[in-house]
DNA sequence: GATTGCCAACTGCTATAGCAGTTGTCCATG
DNA sequence: CATGGACAACTGCTATAGCAGTTGGCAATC
């Protein structure tokens, strides 16, 4: 086996390039229709879209299995398939779920975070301190995603892991939105992270839970993904 | 289109006679590793797979590449797919994810599930009485399961639909188990199904959500899933 | 004109073949 | 004996071809 150095050495292109066909058709498609290019009804055709891509057909059902997996696109068997339609109501289902399993994911990670890894959330702790301070909106989304992410790695579940990543894919358009619309809403979200963090040193995953989970709902309220009245 | 009396005489065959290959291959691989007859760590191949199951190595393949998101294989590409291996903390994690993602379907319920559904889900209270009554563990667990698949139903999510699925698997040789073990726990079990009801027809979703979390997440602790002390 | 049957052009699904990495073994070499 | 390198036998991944249902329109019939 090769050391750690050489592992650094020889990691191969983080970038987009390394991915398979089917990884890469799904990220295009799914980016595609939350940014609403591909309008709710539109007819896919495997065929048609692997033409489109320039690939074969096999890994654009693979990705077309995957979408249905996370209700962006409906196939009726032997018929066809449709780009699943989400209005206002089910961004809000989608984000009260999210809610639930970042909840769990912060329980695991209180358990099973080790130094290393919290060391790397208060990394990005700091970078969101500055950027609140700035104001800095796009710096501090991208400190959130990566802290959300840490969260993610540190709970150590792979079926809990690949349903965020999906789950996350529905508020992109968003996302930015959400702390923009509000500047008074980012001080409090960096205190909930701080809070966050403290529930993970202390080991509590009830707290953790509880705190994640709060911590997502009123960010979804913020942008507006839910309305204020829920408690 | 058809009259509703035509659907019901040409309805296919309900059985599994009519699934995809890649379905069945599915079902057939997840419930042999939950029986524990493909043991952790066991190399499984694509082609030798199709091969023994008499198919081809593509709906084996799709197959591996669902349960790899369910999380009960590991797949390195280009070198080879092994079982995961799922040890009792394993088996709790997936419960309080399940008690989460259980909870949020009956929040949906609560808001969406019409006259037609609560009475369906009556019905099933109904016979949960009459089997508590008898302890009739098996028929009890028939019936468990039926209540709550209609509450996912009811929730009306495609992604929540098809990850609470995916969880069910998972305890799903030890369910019977969870009921016979404690026959005390029968008519608590019973006494928050009907208290997941009266929750649906208040249109109360945060209550529901909470009691159907609560179940769940004591249903595992009967079942010996997790610990006692946890909250 | 409304209705029924049929046929062609789809659709998703499966089988086969071959590509491109990975891995382990075996032999030549130090 | 230890070590390194090449080769063969894997692996997952992709491409192509063809099967089997579904669908929509067109024509023949009532």
């Amino acid at each position: 086996m090769a050391s750690a150095a050489t592992d650094l050495i020889f990691r191969p292109t983080e970038g987009q390039d390394a991915l398979s066909l089917a990884e890469g058709a799904y990220r295009r498609l799914r980016d595609a229709i939350v940014r609403g290019e591909l309008a709710a009804g539109t007819k896919i055709s495997e065929r048609g879209l692997a033409l489109t891509l320039g690939i074969s057909a096999q890994p654009v059902r693979e990705a077309l299995r995957r979408l249905e997996a996370d209700g962006m696109v409906l196939t009726q068997p032997r018929s066809g398939t449709i780009v699943a339609e989400f209005g206002p109501d089910r961004l809000a289902e989608m984000g009260r779920i999210r809610a639930a399993l970042e909840g769990s994911a912060a329980a695991l990670a209180a358990e099973r975070a080790d130094d290393a890894a919290l060391a790397l959330m208060d990394a990005q702790l700091a970078v969101m301190r500055e950027a609140t301070a700035a104001a800095d909106t796009v710096r501090l989304a991208a400190a959130n995603e990566r802290f959300h992410a840490l969260v993610h790695a540190a709970a150590g579940n792979a079926f809990l892991l690949r349903s965020l990543t999906s789950l996350r894919a529905y508020d992109h358009f968003n996302r930015v939105r959400a702390l923009e619309s509000t500047p008074k809403e980012l001080p409090k979200a960096l205190a909930e992270h701080e809070g966050l963090l403290k529930a993970f040193r202390k080991r509590d995953p009830e707290l953790a839970e509880e705190r994640m989970r709060a911590h997502v709902l009123r960010s979804l309220r913020a942008g507006g993904v839910l309305k204020n009245g829920k408690k």
